[in-house]
DNA sequence: GACCAGGCACATC
DNA sequence: GATGTGCATGGT
């Protein structure tokens, strides 16, 4: 139904930008870690913060787990919210250890699911955290819906605006190949499209999708 | 100085 | 169920 009008956004993203090869970061913790540090915040600023991280020898489970919480938020202050964050990333690890012993690879063998529901009860782990952890750690098959993927997408008159996170989800598992590479992909192009041409009260002229059928007040999300 | 960033939980109506 | 608010640094 709507697979050929995906495919086709898909592929003008693809031939604008070329391959985005995400998540950028070293290996599965460092993804996960990065997942929560990232919450309405730049990147650039959870680079930092990873960095900091990673130069006190603490981007492990362990360290992470018995590291003080005051600790912990200064390392990540950079990438805003810090109290908070720190707080999300213990409840992650506290998770990790009661229930893996500490192993992000001993997740690989629940079904995708279970182990979203999982992370969904952990206090801080929301919708597009819980999904961007299953795609860019686990390779599952969730599409990662964020805030540039409905701004333009409803911008684009291919969604209403009040449609959910979980039903512009199944809007694109359904409409799609079930290809966890494809997601992979069609995400971080998203984000790279929105980055560049679909801020929150700028026309976005130049973008690769500006031929395609298209709100024209860009208040309006 | 205003605006924005790869959200989420919680309060209140 | 919808809507509002706090959380915070750093780049443009």
């Amino acid at each position: 139904m709507e697979t050929d009008k995906l495919m086709r956004i898909y592929q003008l993203l693809y031939d604008r930008y070329g391959p985005q090869k995400w998540w950028p970061a070293d290996g599965r913790f460092e993804v996960i870690i990065g997942a929560i540090l990232t919450q309405n915040t730049n990147w650039k600023n959870v680079e930092k913060a990873i960095l900091n991280l990673k130069q006190a020898n603490a981007m492990t489970p362990t360290s992470l787990h018995i590291m003080e919480p005051e600790c912990l938020a200064q390392l990540i202050r950079p990438a805003g919210y810090y109290n908070i964050k720190a707080q999300r990333l213990k409840n992650f690890l506290n998770f990790l250890f009661t229930e893996y012993d500490g192993e992000v690879d001993r997740l690989e063998t629940i079904p995708t699911d279970q182990l979203r529901n999982q992370l969904l009860a952990i206090k801080g782990i929301g919708a597009e955290t819980a999904d961007s952890i299953l795609l860019y750690a686990y390779n599952r098959e969730v599409f990662v819906v964020d805030t540039y993927t409905c701004r333009i997408f409803f911008r684009h008159l291919l969604i209403e605006p009040e449609g959910g996170y979980e039903q512009v989800r199944y809007f694109f598992e359904s409409s799609l190949p079930d290809d966890s590479d494809l997601f992979n992909e069609y995400h971080a192009l998203l984000v790279q499209a929105g980055k560049e041409y679909c801020k929150p009260k700028a026309k976005c002229n130049g973008c690769p999708l500006e031929k395609l059928p298209h709100e024209i007040d860009p208040l309006a999300y």
